[in-house]
RNA sequence: GUGUCCAUAGCUCAGCUGGAUAGAGCAACGGCCUUCUAAGCCGUGGGUCGGGGGUUCGAAUCCCUUUGGGCACGCCA
């Protein structure tokens, strides 16, 4: 369905070209002086050079040609050559009835819906989650679902951190702890058990023991590095032993993104592209693009135009093992491959760009993606803790996710307590959802890009531009429409009425805007765009809530449209903090 | 050193791709609970948008320059 705001300026358009101007500049924004009006078009002033006339004429023309517009209450020129736009309530009732009535509240399904792999997540095998992993996890999730809901096919990755010496170094240490397992019997034949001989604590206390020994122990470190290449040479229980190490470690990571709601398509890592790398390191070198320097095999990327000279992407390391860059470009090969994706989009750490900028142009020259294939970077910053520096606990160690979760839920909770009697159980579940929303949001509300401050003091005081202020909102209308049943009352029955107030037609032109929002939120990758919008939404209803007293309204008529309104209000805000990935509890 | 991103109220951040008096939230101050959850609402104070040039009728926004910071810069991921 065709946007408000466009329609809005379809009409100005009409006007500009009835006057014998061009159409083009009948564009309307928003007011930026909602004293003045509730829209505003400045295609006056930007005529004055072209036509070589005052501005204000030019407007007063415009004007002229919309008396009778079913659109404008009022047009109204004004120096130095604004058009001030107050739109008629039936005309923004209509649209507002239109939209919600629709499966998507006017969002269309785009013309060429477009396959897209997006590769969030990244955590390593062994490790538990820490708060570095927070940040992929909450962005990539809530894009995913965004651009999802404008229509189109996306497929999400973990993209685990599988492979290589990480793996060894477990191996190693595993065979000097318990070497009687039947995994380091080279003459066992038999099938190996089913039962993982260690359990998601001990990993997590082996792998790091181990990759500190390798520092300071070179023998040690030899015996890693050559377990590291046994297992990729597919040494038999080294196989098996991976596998325990895998399916252990998903398990635990499954359960720890699924305590965040998000959720990905595929958990593939970057094993699974392990037996791509021969045959494309072998193509590369025989098309040409690929040749030995310092030892190593690189691809040049550097193009005529870049100001600075890029080094090149290293194929192969000089000891011949496969790196980053090689798992990475054998993923895209795999991904051409399954899926012919018209975009690989990454939601990455911005300090990576430059090796994200390597390999999108070494898999560009060497033909391994296709040029309709988009290749997409999307660096987030650094987490800061308040005092500005990368966040750290107070011993300086990595906190892990769960204990951030769970300190901030913890204090929810007590918050919960103080305010509402609640069952245990319902106490304990808001505290979750809260606690979730107060996360998610303080993140997405900033622009991905930039670094941000993570101020559990603050997230947690919840007041002002916060999820909890957005999910108590939410509780309070909800609490309404449940009262309106109790009395008898269907919300599903009624319908809006034309705004009497100016907070309802505030409310309605605010939600009115849901498709044009979400349109570029989903292009432009940015969920900060849903949080402003759902943030002005949430004031709007607020002021609503102060202003008119629902439940005690007398005329059955306007009562009917307050809840029909709040109602509408409700389902848009839930879409929206659906696709920012959390929920709204029923009461708080 | 080179490249790159950033600099907006005391603090944390927006700013719809060039428009009117630069907006929110915290913090400060003043009001509003016998009426739908005060995690709320209404109001006050607080800014030469890092500095300097330029383009334009018009710049926080575009260009140049300068200062201060973050980050990255060949075999770690």
């Amino acid at each position: 369905m065709e946007k408000f705001i466009d329609r809005i300026s379809e009409e100005m358009r009409r006007a500009f070209e009835a006057a014998g101007y061009d159409p083009a500049l009948g564009r309307v924004t928003l007011s930026n002086r909602p004293d003045l009006c509730e829209y505003q078009c400045n295609g006056a002033m930007a005529a004055a050079k072209k036509y070589k006339k005052a501005p204000f004429a030019i407007a007063e023309e415009v004007a002229g040609k919309l008396g009778s517009s079913e659109i404008f209450q009022s047009v109204e020129a004004v120096m130095p050559g604004f058009l001030n736009l107050t739109l008629r309530e039936s005309f923004v009732l209509n649209y507002f009835n239109a939209m919600m009535q629709q499966e998507k509240y006017g969002v269309e399904k785009p013309e060429t819906p477009q396959t897209m792999v997006l590769d969030y997540g990244g955590p390593n095998v062994a490790k538990p989650l820490h708060v570095g992993h927070l940040r992929p996890a909450i962005i990539g999730e809530s894009i995913k679902r965004i651009v999802r809901y404008a229509g189109h096919r996306v497929i999400g990755d973990v993209h685990l951190g599988d492979w290589g010496l990480p793996m060894g170094q477990i191996i190693t240490e595993l065979k000097a702890r318990k070497p009687q397992l039947c995994y380091f019997d080279e003459t066992y034949e038999g099938e190996y058990p089913e039962e993982a001989p260690f359990t998601i604590a001990e990993l997590e206390e082996i792998y790091p023991f181990a990759s500190g020994k390798c520092k300071v122990d070179e023998e040690y470190k030899a015996q890693a590095l050559e377990a590291t290449a046994q297992l990729q040479n597919g040494l038999r229980g080294y196989r098996a032993l991976w596998k325990q190490i895998l399916k252990v470690s998903v398990n635990d990571l499954k359960k720890n993104y699924e305590n965040l709601d998000v959720h990905f398509d595929l958990w593939n890592g970057e094993s699974d592209v392990d037996d791509l790398i021969p045959d494309m390191v072998r193509k590369m070198k025989e098309e040409g693009h690929a040749y030995l320097s310092d030892g190593a095999l690189v691809v040049d990327i550097r193009k005529e135009t870049d100001k600075k000279e890029l080094p090149p992407c290293i194929i192969l390391k000089s000891d011949g093992a496969a790196n980053y860059e090689t798992t990475d470009l054998a993923t895209i090969i795999q991904r051409e491959r399954d899926y012919q994706p018209d975009a690989i989009v990454y939601v990455v750490d911005k300090r990576q760009e430059l090796h994200f900028e390597q390999v999108f142009r070494c898999a560009r020259k060497t033909g391994i993606v296709r040029d309709e294939t988009a290749l997409q970077f999307i660096g987030f910053g650094t987490m800061n803790g308040p005092d500005g520096k990368p966040f750290k606990t107070r011993d300086g160690g990595v906190l892990r996710l769960e204990y951030l979760l769970k300190q901030i839920k913890d204090q929810m909770y007590e918050k919960i307590r103080e305010n509402k009697e609640l069952p245990e159980d319902e106490a304990e579940n808001t505290a979750s959802m809260v606690a979730l929303a107060a996360v998610k949001y303080g993140d997405l509300s900033n622009q991905a890009a930039k670094d941000y401050i993570f101020d559990i003091e603050r997230f947690t005081s919840f007041e002002g531009d916060t999820g909890p202020y957005i999910l108590y909102t939410m509780v309070r209308m909800k609490s309404i429409l449940n009262k309106y049943r109790e009395a008898g009352g269907n919300p599903d029955e009624v319908s809006c009425i034309e705004p009497s107030s100016k907070v309802e037609k505030e409310l309605m032109m605010a939600l009115a805007g849901f498709n044009a929002m979400l349109e570029e939120a989903s292009e432009e990758r940015a969920p900060h765009k849903v949080c402003a919008f759902i943030y002005q939404v949430a004031n709007d209803i607020n002021s609503f809530y102060h202003a008119i007293k629902i439940l005690t309204e007398e005329d059955q008529r306007k009562q009917a449209g307050y809840i029909a309104l709040l109602k509408n209000a409700l389902r848009i805000m839930e879409t929206c903090i659906e696709l920012l990935g959390f929920e709204a509890p029923e009461r708080m």
